[in-house]
DNA sequence: CGAGAAGTTGAGCGGCATCAATTGTAGTGG
DNA sequence: CCACTACAATTGATGCCGCTCAACTTCTCG
């Protein structure tokens, strides 16, 4: 029970908050340990619990009436998800899966829901995590407008590279290249192609999910040339203090 | 200054606050009337107010370095924008201009700022309002990825007619047609033909900034096959109860 | 070791962007 | 009030990026 304690308190609408009310809140939490391909709840659904990621990886995706998914966004630990659900609208905008094998932790909405009426902290504290993830939506779609698959690509590379800090940066793909791809908004074999173009064009060694880059530099002129922030971009930075380049 | 606040009071994140509040935030309110081209501020300014629209209308965006911009948004009246600066990032994430004259009501975020740490009505309200824009956005996004140009189009002509309920279906254009192809993510070459296509598969007569349809069903067969929502789009009924379809 | 999925590579195609030319429209000043 | 100008909108020609379909290779796991 500790550990669920230790994962919640890491994650955004918990951070800052007061260690009793985390402890109110994770009584009635569980956790399930789920196979990749688990559906946790589609589109539609009665939305009746939040969840938390403490390992692997969970991808959040809407499917047409013609079949084509497409994927909103692939969380990892210390990630939070249907937290989004606490106004009128009581049913999941999104289905979710798990990508990869992992633990989730599901907590009941209708207490979040009650606390956000009583403690002006915790709403606060979803708010700011709220306003983040807008921002974030707000840049994937401006990189879909403006930047071409490669670029997409190198972008992704380099906010891994900020986040996972090795020097000189070797990067580790989070998880397959079909979901990346998918994640990015692109086909599996466009992602494939454009990657060896970034590896032609910059100094890149790939080796199965490794990327080895040389220097950022080189691959953010790049990239960075077709978006409207500069690199090392900003909104990492909050989460980054020592990030890699000032 | 009463018109303020009968403006203000209409706005999401005041729609459901006590009178009183709404009068003390709007004591430091300012109008001012613009022409089409202002900028109101752009990308990285500090921010200090956050802004309601009274008429008129206002373009988000970012511009990349290599001159090409993205519309974030197009906002009209009743609309507000800046509000998404409460927290420790104080610099505007997108720049804004007056798309067509009109007058925009500014506000001190420092006096919103310090409500919120106050009243958790006012917290909710936010709250409310930012899950909702983060729920369009990815909307969007997922149109951006599923959807063909035509059918953006189709969609965007589908979501006019639910709001502005005339029977049958006239659509007016809110603006004109190159914001419009900026805001659907497509240029306005693609845009005029496009709309011609639709002209042709579809029962719609095109006069100057007005469209009429015959039916929405048609259309809306044609458009929202490729979109995870089923017409008419369930996270517009929220502000239409009445839709015209159930 | 074999089956099935992930990943890569090739060929061909279509949608959208780009560049360019023309027409339509609205705003400005003499 | 009209002529002029600037920009919005349309239409045509062309090219490229990314999608689709298909074959093949590599990887993963029972």
């Amino acid at each position: 029970m500790d550990d669920i304690i230790n994962i919640l308190s890491k994650a955004s609408i918990f951070e800052k908050l007061e260690p009793q009310i985390i402890n109110k809140l994770s009584e009635r939490a569980h956790q399930n340990m789920h196979k990749k391909g688990k559906i946790l709840f589609i589109y539609g659904d009665i939305a009746e619990h939040y969840y938390v990621v403490k390992s692997g990886h969970v991808k959040l995706f809407r499917e047409t009436l013609d079949g084509t998914q497409a994927v909103l966004n692939v969380l990892s630990q210390g990630d939070i998800f249907g937290h989004n659900l606490l106004f009128e609208k009581n049913t999941y905008p999104y289905s979710a899966e798990i990508a990869e094998a992992g633990t989730i932790i599901s907590l009941p909405l209708s207490d979040l829901r009650e606390e956000t009426h009583k403690n002006n902290d915790i709403t606060l504290s979803i708010l700011r995590t709220i306003t983040h993830q807008l921002e974030q939506t707000e840049r994937e779609l401006e990189r879909r407008s403006t930047q071409s698959a490669t670029q997409r690509i190198g972008c992704f590379l380099l906010r891994q590279a900020i986040q996972q800090k090795t020097n000189p940066p070797t990067i580790r793909l989070p998880y397959d290249k079909m979901l990346l791809a998918a994640f990015l908004g692109m086909q599996p074999e466009t992602f494939s192609r454009a990657l060896s173009r970034l590896k032609k064009k910059n100094k890149i060694r790939i080796e199965g999910s490794y990327i080895h880059l040389e220097t950022l530099d080189q691959l953010s002129i790049y990239t960075c040339s077709s978006c409207s922030g500069k690199f090392p971009c900003e909104d990492l930075m909050r989460n980054n203090p020592n990030g890699i380049k000032e």
